[in-house]
DNA sequence: AGCACGCCGACT
DNA sequence: GTCGGCGTGCTC
């Protein structure tokens, strides 16, 4: 991890700006002869180390540097780094030579450091108020804020603000628990089903870091194991970390851990909670009274304890990206951790994403995978029906679907529960042709087509509302929306076997666990209950709509949401059956029947790489107005081996989806840049956008650029 | 983003 | 002379 910008923030890195302003102190210097550490309208100020170094609450990047306060002598004992301060910061609180003005706001800050003086020239205002002598903020969170800042182009407040959550008074008060001594260390159990499992854990017990990318095989027991690698690292006297996507799998690594450690021992940190509780337990672990948590992404910066593991669950969830500023990743900012506190490192999923086979190609961390014959017995029988076959299958049409999944579906019932993965309401495909495939435009601009409900058909760019579509190319009137027709199937499933109970899951109503007897359970992707024993049988009908996405992940998108339901189904050995509706000759749905995850991610590495597309290479987004992008872009000093593609017109988001703050205000077409640099240069790729920026917005800002690193979706 | 400071035209 | 327009630049 670089150090750079430990002093005086990460601002101005040009030299321009920064000789102006070096010219400007000198002047002023020779206009107020001796501006020492002097006392601000003559308080007394604390005797040793009268100087606070405080990162103030704004997120604004040309703000993004330390900025000294006096200590007046009465907040001398509680002003100690890490507490939370109160200054006033504006232009009004510069004006002190009458000493009675006292413009600008009250903000909140951090202390990070008392010092003996100021390298400021001016006179130092003083520390308004210590909102609570809790050092909330140590060192090692300061030095880990610092770098994701970096890395992402942000602000250190804008970190800090993810890192730290608000204060709460009454949480405060309470007194944490005493901390319990090491346990004993677990045994490795269901971890001996990989060879390099048992070493591993042993590896944490003895203090070591070891780092590895697991493969985890499908079925329950990866909370067990995750709570086996905390306990062997707290039994080395260190403390542990797992991030997972969702609440659901939060509380069931909780109550993993609960019965392998015992109460006490760990904390849970999520949303849910609420924020007195949350914060409680937040204190506890900052408080080192407990060393090991659990929680979803948020906790990825929980300050505990001379950490000894961090753990990611299912890094290819999206819910592991950040959606406030500067948007880090969990699977980035552990590996910053890890690095920083050299400490272990596992990051575990039944699937593979592009970013863990680098880790493991480049050599930082190990794979930790089961052998062939243990993932086959592990994993579900799995058989494709594709497109073109249901196509030309006039019976199979008629049915809606192919024999064969209806085979599978009627023999799971007879042995247990079946599982249905439908499409999310709302994700919409591009609309086609039903007899000759051809996508479905709109006829005043030919943007896509899509239907909101089953009785209307909407433009997605320009909105129009198309009342008379016919194919351009064969004249039919018949569209194909595949949306439509796998609920109407779910549905048409539970008419065919009337005996059998139907049970959902989804956005609004997310079901847990179903019982181990015959029922269908039709979910959408990532709601899927556990089924008690596992699932008989499971059908894939999201496989249309997943893959025809120009998504750069598309692949290994679907891949993941299949192999995550199939994870559910019970192994091979013991009948476990899943079809899947999708062309058999695509390479995701080759790599779920092989139930090689790793295999594709690989494929997938060696493709970007050749031709230059991330993880290989690190790439940013700048998005705004036409005129303001290439206004950016212009004055960006970029580092010479980046490449600038584009600006094209921003994609058009996904209808449905929620809009988010930084979304282009409706009805105005915004342009999107791509900037894309070799490896290595990610860094100085991330310093110069980051320069533009501070000294765009300190020319008092103009038409807004979003700039992010590590755009999630790339076309 | 706010907010003060400063260098221009109309006024008692 | 002085009040106040808003353009420019700083915030310890």
């Amino acid at each position: 991890m670089s150090s750079e910008n430990e002093r005086q923030g990460g601002g101005a890195e040009g030299a321009g700006p920064e000789q102006l302003a070096l010219i400007r102190e000198t002047v002023r210097k020779a206009k107020v002869p001796k501006a020492k550490p002097r006392t601000w309208r003559g308080a007394a100020l604390a005797k040793e180390l009268p100087v606070a170094r405080v990162v103030v609450n704004k997120g604004v990047l040309h703000l993004d540097q330390y900025f000294d306060y006096a200590v007046p002598e009465e907040l001398d004992a509680d002003a100690q780094p890490g507490v939370r301060v109160r200054v006033r910061f504006g232009a009004g609180a510069r004006n002190v030579r009458d000493g009675r003005r006292e413009g600008g706001g009250l903000i909140d800050g951090f202390l990070v450091e008392r010092r003996a003086e100021s390298d400021y020239s001016g006179p130092l205002a003083a520390l308004a108020g210590v909102v609570s002598p809790e050092r909330v903020l140590s060192a090692d969170m300061l030095a880990l804020a610092r770098a994701v800042a970096d890395r992402y182009a942000g602000s250190l407040a804008d970190v800090l603000q993810l890192a730290v959550p608000p204060r709460n008074a009454r949480a405060e008060a309470k007194p944490s628990p005493e901390p319990c001594p090491p346990p004993p260390e677990p045994a490795a159990a269901t971890w001996e089903r990989y060879p390099q499992g048992p070493a591993f854990l042993r590896a944490l017990a003895d203090g070591g870091a070891p780092r590895a990318v697991w493969t985890a095989l499908p079925g329950p027991h990866w909370t067990q194991e995750i709570a086996r690698a905390v306990g062997a690292t707290l039994a080395s006297g260190r403390g542990a970390l797992v991030v997972v996507p969702d609440g659901r799998s939060a509380g069931r690594v909780d109550a993993a851990l609960t019965e392998l450690l015992g109460e006490g021992r760990h904390a849970l940190l999520t949303a849910e909670s609420g924020p007195e509780r949350r914060y409680r337990q937040w204190l506890a672990v900052r408080r080192g009274a407990v060393r090991a948590v659990v929680g979803t992404r948020a906790a990825m910066f929980a300050p505990v304890e001379r950490l000894g593991l961090v753990v990611v669950w299912e890094d290819g969830d999206s819910s592991h990206s950040d959606d406030n500023a500067p948007f880090p990743h969990v699977r980035e900012v552990l590996e910053l951790r890890a690095a920083h506190d050299k400490c272990g490192f596992l990051l575990g999923s039944t699937s593979c994403t592009v970013e863990a086979a680098q880790l493991v190609q480049s050599g930082w961390a190990a794979p930790l995978v089961a052998d062939r014959a243990v993932v086959r017995a592990a994993a579900p029988l799995v058989r494709t029906v594709g497109d073109g076959e249901l196509a030309r299958d006039e019976a199979a049409r008629a049915a809606r679907l192919p024999s064969l999944a209806w085979q599978a579906v009627r023999d799971g019932l007879k042995t247990g529960p079946v599982l249905v993965q439908v499409p999310r309401r709302g994700y919409a495909p591009r609309l086609a042709c039903a007899r000759c495939r051809t996508p479905a435009r709109c006829g005043q601009c030919a943007g896509p087509l899509e239907a909101p409900d089953e009785r209307e058909l909407r433009c997605t760019w320009c909105g129009t509302a198309e009342t008379d579509w016919h194919c351009a190319e064969c004249g039919t009137n018949r569209l194909r929306a595949q949306i439509v027709g796998a609920r109407r199937t779910a549905e048409e499933l539970g008419r065919a076997f009337p005996a059998v109970p139907v049970r959902t899951s989804g956005r609004d109503h997310v079901l847990d666990s179903v019982p181990g007897r015959p029922s269908l359970v039709v979910s959408t992707p990532g709601a899927e209950p556990v089924a008690e024993g596992g699932y008989a049988a499971a059908l894939l009908l999201d496989g249309w709509a997943m893959l025809s996405r120009p998504d750069l992940r598309a692949g290994e998108e679907a891949l993941r949401r299949w192999i995550s339901a199939a994870s559910l189904v019970r192994g091979q050995s013991e009948g476990g059956t899943v079809v899947v509706v999708a062309e058999p000759t695509l390479r995701p749905v080759q790599a779920l029947v092989r139930w090689d995850p790793v295999g594709h991610a690989v494929r997938e590495l060696a493709e970007r790489a050749e031709l230059g597309f991330p993880p290989v290479s690190r790439m940013a987004e700048a998005v705004g107005r036409p005129e303001a992008v290439e206004a950016f872009l212009m004055a960006a000093q970029l580092p010479p081996d980046a490449q600038v593609l584009g600006p094209v017109p921003l994609p058009v988001a996904d209808p449905g989806r929620p809009r988010r703050p930084g979304d282009p205000p409706v009805g105005e077409r915004w342009e999107r840049a791509l900037v894309r640099v070799p490896p290595g240069s990610g860094a100085a790729l991330a310093a110069a956008l980051k320069a533009a920026q501070a000294a765009r917005l300190a020319r008092g800002g103009g038409d807004p650029v979003r700039i992010r690193i590590d755009p999630p979706d790339i076309g």
